[in-house]
DNA sequence: ATTGAAACGCCAGAAAC
DNA sequence: GTTTCTGGCGTTTCAAT
């Protein structure tokens, strides 16, 4: 895992669907050695798909929020936004609340049948999100890149 | 937007690198046809890009944490979280809290460092994450995909 | 106007060096 | 890691509905 990934790993990021070719004269290598690189990356896990981006607000999800609960009951939370189809992420986390997620909804009145339901399994405090900045899963700045 | 535009987020958000004709078959449409609806759903910004997924624990990124501020300086922590390299996502919201970031770093004295540079622009309440479930941008469930 | 069919050009993967 | 080569895909064009 040398600086060349590093700046591989980077372009892909910004561009899934780049071309090997194109990718190869970015970090200065012939597209085989790309290719082979990029297989490795996949292999031992450090790229673990590629996604495309949909805007949530195009397919009428027009409120995010984020909403933090006190609960005992994590596994039934868990499992209560698994399946809910409005959570994109939920976490586990240590701290002066235990459980967080992120709701996707159409409107106030889909939060908030979402919050009712979510009570059965913990005491919920929604944050609505006004703005964001989501970039991606990790920022590989220069220094990173010259460090190796 | 009918019910293939769906399906066909659906294949692309799953693999965004499925080749044109796989992707005609899944839908049992011709691939020039779906090409053209690709297309324009990237040209109306529905489809937003194309991004590869990156696992930070390969990059020695082992702890993630979601830090809650109480602040009135947003304008400052936001610049702040957008020029900070272990800061994937931040939120401005409303609710009991005005500010959510989700820091990605090495330890915990890096993250301890973040806290302490973040105290300028706010109080934090730090959240150290023990398990998650990191989705997609919007789920594109059965139900979605037969109302079209 | 929209869909299916064929031809062109380009890229990814394999083999040889 | 590079160059060469080949098969296959994406793209454009055209014909037909």
């Amino acid at each position: 895992m040398d600086a060349i990934d590093y700046q591989i790993m980077r372009e892909l990021q910004l561009n899934a669907k780049i071309s090997m070719k194109e990718l190869a004269s970015k970090v200065f290598l012939s597209s085989p050695a790309v290719i082979e690189r990029v297989k490795k990356l996949e292999e031992n896990g450090t790229i673990k798909g590629y996604q495309t981006l949909i805007d949530p607000e195009k397919l009428d999800k027009a409120i995010t929020a984020i909403v933090l609960f006190e609960t005992t009951k994590c596994k039934e939370l868990y499992a209560f936004c698994e399946n809910h189809p409005d959570v994109l992420e939920c976490y586990r986390v240590a701290g002066q609340i235990s459980y967080i997620a992120k709701v996707c909804t159409e409107s106030v009145h889909t939060l908030e049948k979402f919050i009712d339901e979510s009570m059965k399994y913990g005491s919920p405090s929604t944050n609505i999100v006004l703005s964001s900045q989501e970039n991606m899963q990790i920022k590989l700045t220069d220094k990173l890149l010259n460090q190796g």
